[in-house]
DNA sequence: CAGTATCCTGTCCGATACTG
DNA sequence: CAGTATCGGACAGGATACTG
């Protein structure tokens, strides 16, 4: 994904894309949460080249979401551990699951998220942390920020926003 | 993507995947929900080619995200409206955009999604509807659904599970 | 086991030209 | 305005062979 820019290049959706775009990378994020940190364990477990699966995990480095940690010195051997800002996409992994539980899952959810105390499947839902209200098109709507150029501002104008 | 199939197909991530994991598509789906409807606006917006512009609209309203509809017949005219399969997409969206907001934008957030009554920026976080716990990684994990089979099972063994 | 090195194919994507 | 048609390049991704 090194293109030069692209249409709204300053929106942090597009800004995220860039380091988790390719479809890969989210797969071995998912891997990486279940608790998957070898190369040959994500290979057997993604069915990936293992010459896509380097290119991938250096990407993921790179950009901060894993750290490459050698763990034995000879020979040498990484592990590929998520770091706090790898650990942060967990929501949106989730997201993408429910999502896909709702809406691409006839035959019932294969994989669901459960509370580790109850073992309850969990029903995730997007909230506002400081207001605790449910987040749905309704009630919220995307704004420009502090950093908003005029770009952005054009963009968030109220006017346009007819899909609620 | 039409990949045959590849590492945990039944993961409903992966399904997901399948019709987001083109980056362009999450884009449109952005701009969507901004109010854009029509081809060229789609096309200004993003700056993409008009060709794929096409092709991936057509692949939007192939996957049920978005649905063509006729508002002038002369000249036919069409525009793309989110369907609810695509406006549950939102959470997802919205989830992306607050990991961007903290990961990747050191001058302050560009975008940001605010409360529509009162104007008050919102911090978006996960939590389950049914007990209004916040999901991070140690009070929740993914577990196999009903429909889960036997790959499913495996991959999802509390032994594997050592990131929390 | 944990990769690297090559080679090849598909297709994503951009640029441009064209049409009702 | 809302696309379709065509061309070409870059690269994601697969297959395979090889190495310490």
């Amino acid at each position: 994904m090194q293109r030069k820019s692209f249409g709204g290049m300053s929106c942090p959706i597009a800004r995220s894309l860039e380091r988790v775009g390719e479809w890969w990378s989210i797969l071995i994020l998912r891997d990486a949460f279940l608790g998957v940190t070898q190369f040959d364990q994500f290979q057997k477990s993604l069915g990936i080249a293992p010459n896509m699966l380097t290119r991938r995990l250096n990407a993921l480095v790179e950009s901060g979401l894993l750290e490459r940690r050698l763990y034995q010195a000879h020979p040498p051997r990484h592990e590929y551990a998520l770091t706090e800002r790898g650990r942060d996409f967990r929501p949106v992994l989730w997201a993408l699951l429910a999502w896909g539980n709702k809406h691409f899952a006839p035959e019932g959810p294969s994989v669901i998220v459960v509370d580790r105390e109850t073992g309850q499947p969990a029903d995730p839902v997007l909230v506002d942390r400081v207001t605790g209200k449910e987040m749905t098109a309704d009630t919220f709507r995307s704004a420009p920020g502090p950093a908003a150029d005029e770009y952005q501002r054009t963009r968030h104008s109220p006017s346009q926003e007819v899909v609620r």
